[in-house]
DNA sequence: ATATAATATTCCCATATTGGAATATGTCAA
DNA sequence: TTGACATATTCCAATATGGGAATATTATAT
């Protein structure tokens, strides 16, 4: 089997570094494909072909006008990824605070026994 | 070129729905391999291959216990993806109230033209 | 109808992927 | 040392990627 397309999800969509970049530049207002393009320093293809990406996946939207494709963002799907990261930020929230936990623990041993376990830090 | 590899960072690798399944086993504690699999229902090395890749991109630590190999959570690097998914955070947030607001106004013109244009607002 | 501007699509290449099967490595016990 | 358990690695197939170059499509103006 090989890796899921990238058309599949906003997860998948998302993971490459340019097309973070373009939903950066889309959030600041929409845009035809050649002024993204000179914006960006892209060339053209290459921005239709991920604009198509992001499309399938429902983070842009177009609208003609003319013969320009106006993009725009949708960033409406992003949101599972931020409430799936979200179930995980207690992990990252209270880490110094367990850091500083340790540390507190090792600074009793040290006023209680007169020694430092191994790898703490010295006696105040 | 080719798709960015799912170990340059952590879009990559849980970019993949397995790795953010095995992510959510491990936010319930540190396992080793085995339970992994049984858990999970998948075959070993399978288990093995998806924890390398978290692995190197930080997502997982291993401590070494007799024979098993016990893995656990560090779910920090999922931190820059739930920063950047915020940066979009007004545009879902306010998405309800935008709708509200476009009905409303049409209501408006309703009211005063009694029509409703196409898909739009139309003049004041 | 024709030329031109704006955008999308196709073809190609090098590379990486996931899963399965088989095998290798490492660690303990007797 | 030998055997058994726990885990990692290798090899394979099918598939998808992103960039470049060339080309096709669509819409406007004359």
């Amino acid at each position: 089997m090989a890796r899921a397309p990238t058309t599949l999800d906003s997860f998948n969509a998302v993971a490459e570094p340019r097309r973070r970049q373009l939903l950066g530049l889309l959030s600041e207002g929409e845009r035809p494909v050649n002024d993204i393009a000179e914006s960006l320093g892209w060339n053209q293809p290459q921005v239709s072909k991920h604009l198509g990406v992001l499309l399938e996946v429902g983070l842009v939207k177009v609208r003609h006008a003319g013969r320009q494709r106006i993009y725009s963002l949708d960033a409406a799907p992003l949101k599972e990824i931020h409430q799936w990261t979200s179930t995980f930020e207690r992990f990252w929230e209270h880490q110094l605070d367990r850091i500083k936990e340790r540390a507190e623990a090792r600074q009793a041993l040290v006023r209680n026994r007169g020694n430092v376990p191994p790898g703490g830090a010295g006696e105040s």
